[in-house]
DNA sequence: CCCAAGTCCTGGTTGC
DNA sequence: TGCAACCAGGACTTGG
């Protein structure tokens, strides 16, 4: 599931390569993945427009064009999105086989299945580059939007990893809640990036209960919770994200978080700081795996 | 058939 | 009582 980590080790990988490009065609679109325009928009809006930049809030990835019509460019990934470049820069050897994926062919000419969308640009150098969008399960988005960046964002909170927000911030927020502290992390309208695996990380971290009252937490609980947002957040970014399906980068590679987990699928196992069994439960519609012992 | 999950949407509840 | 904020749960999607 790609979460802020994952989007941000998504959109590391893209800046080089897409920024001071021009998008030349427009290959292939999902008309059903789109928000904010048409596919008739897509074709005509993309072909001339350069990259300025590539920003990222929460999930979401926000491509900002040039010229002076506001044009934004803004990608959601869904739970099964994959960005894929080509060719990228230092792909061609000593990568794992699963940069096989990295095709946009099989070689033969035949697209991939999952693709909803393919562009064609053309780096400052003169390189051509495709942009492909993959997406099995089709909860990924896409967004053109004019006169500025797409509605969606700014209905988010500040950047969970990166944003201004600070201890007193994430308090207020929390004051008065009687939603779960699972709950609580995963609504973006508070902060923004935290998904299912990192909230169940954080937790255990933290050493607080997914069923606490978002509410009910003290002043000490709070710091530590604010803490534990960036570090674990940090730590999936420096790890390149988290595979346990889905997840490659952009040249088709696994990140290694998936390593690191202590709670999140890991029911049934030992809590390796306490030594009780793990538990699951279901909170706000997601299975939700926490230690009974140690987090309170 | 059920599960996974992020976001959107709906309808019911709470509290000022 | 009125109303907005809050909260729970279902829909959507498709592969395992």
């Amino acid at each position: 599931m790609p979460e802020l980590p994952e989007v941000e080790t998504v959109r590391r990988q893209m800046a080089p390569v897409l920024t001071g490009a021009t998008f030349e065609a427009v290959l292939q679109v999902e008309p059903f993945m789109l928000r904010d325009c048409s596919a008739d928009e897509v074709r005509r809006l993309l072909p001339g427009a350069g990259v300025a930049d590539i920003t990222r809030l929460g999930k979401f990835i926000v491509v900002r064009l040039e010229g002076d019509a506001g044009l934004y460019l803004t990608l959601h990934l869904g739970m099964t999105g994959q960005i894929l470049l080509l060719p990228t820069p230092g792909r061609a050897e000593g990568l794992p086989a699963a940069a096989a994926v990295g095709r946009a062919d099989d070689g033969e000419g035949r697209r991939h299945a999952h693709t909803r969308f393919m562009f064609r640009l053309r780096s400052c150098d003169g390189v051509p580059v495709l942009l492909e969008f993959r997406d099995a399960r089709k909860f990924g988005r896409l967004h053109l939007t004019t006169g500025g960046p797409a509605p969606r964002l700014f209905g988010l909170g500040p950047d969970a990893w990166q944003g201004e927000w600070d201890v007193d911030h994430l308090a207020a927020r929390l004051a008065g809640r009687r939603v779960p502290l699972k709950a609580f992390l995963l609504d973006q309208r508070y902060l923004a990036g935290i998904g299912n695996i990192y909230a169940d990380e954080i937790l255990w971290w933290t050493g607080l209960s997914p069923l606490r009252q978002a509410g009910t937490l003290d002043a000490e609980e709070v710091d530590r919770l604010a803490g534990e947002i960036r570090l674990r957040l940090g730590e999936g970014v420096r790890r390149l994200g988290c595979t346990l399906s889905d997840f490659v980068d952009t040249e088709g590679r696994p990140g290694t978080f998936q390593e690191r987990l202590e709670a999140y699928g890991r029911q049934g196992e030992t809590c390796s700081r306490c030594g009780e069994t793990l538990k699951r439960v279901v909170i706000a519609g997601r299975g939700t795996a926490y230690c009974p012992g140690c987090q309170r």
